[in-house]
DNA sequence: TTTCTAAATGCTAATGATTTGCATTTGCAT
DNA sequence: ATGCAAATGCAAATCATTAGCATTTAGAAA
């Protein structure tokens, strides 16, 4: 990014995520940081618009975003999802507490779910999985929002 | 299908399961059928494939596979899923009791998990999200099944 | 049963997301 | 500073899914 401003932290807080033995171009350290400022999942051409757009001289191209998000998601630090209201896949860094999303089916709003109806699925599900190692889930809740509920009166 | 044998019985099944006001064209009879018979949700090629090599001489477009499925999920009778280990969207007959998979990351096998852990989801759920009208829910377990972790020894 | 019409089909071409090939550039170890 | 494997940009290729359009068909009406 170009921010020189947050230009110290921000490259503390790559020191600290960054897989071992990954190359750090500067093209991997602004996906990881658009990511790291995202508070949704963004969807790669989301991320490859806000590469291209904000003021930056740089180029991404749109190769490199697919090949570094499947490459950061090998190494472990984002998570792929597609939920089944949308045709892109969105990816997001895996935060300490990870989120679920309730979505409406009408507007595709997408709003998270505070707590994480699952805290004991590892129980719940292994006795009927023996030697079933489980290493996460995807969960969406799907339903109609309160707004378009009332618009449909 | 071509199975005469059966023919009585599907019909019968088909005419307490369809959609009001649904043109029943044989194609739509037979992606119905085809459904039926799955025991596993069924991408559109799979479906594609079903229908126009099992020894019948109809047509089948794949537009056609894949306007039905549309037009049956919009009718409410099957559901839509994308997994996050695939790059198809699968299909299944909503049956009274719905099922969500384990999946392995490694081989993509799918174990059918046998209870859904989120009966009580919408008492859970509603609390943080008023006035959203839950209809469904998707949850994929992910991890290795045991076979693939004793092939990694 | 025959006629009629909107809806459904098959075909092919278009779309849109994602991947790949290849020549060029760049991190980073020596 | 040098060298090379890995990463990039660009353009073309893929692959699932959708749309256009001329033709066919289910099913209501005559």
């Amino acid at each position: 990014m170009s921010n020189k401003i947050h230009a110290e932290s921000y490259d503390s807080i790559i020191e600290r995520n960054w897989p071992e033995g990954f190359k750090k171009t500067h093209q991997r350290k602004d996906i990881f940081t658009v990511l790291f400022c995202s508070e949704e999942p963004m969807s790669a051409s989301e991320i490859y618009d806000h590469l291209n757009f904000e003021g930056s001289k740089e180029k991404y191209a749109f190769s490199t975003v697919y090949r570094n998000l499947l490459a950061f998601e090998k190494a472990g630090i984002i998570t792929k999802t597609i939920l089944s209201t949308e045709d892109e896949a969105v990816y997001e860094l895996k935060k300490s507490n990870h989120k679920h999303y309730a979505i409406c089916t009408v507007c595709h709003k997408k709003i998270p779910i505070k707590t994480c109806p699952l805290h004991d699925i590892s129980k719940f599900v292994s006795g009927s999985l023996p030697g079933f190692e489980i290493t996460g889930h995807q969960l969406e809740i799907l339903g109609i929002c309160s707004e378009c509920n009332s618009k449909n009166k």
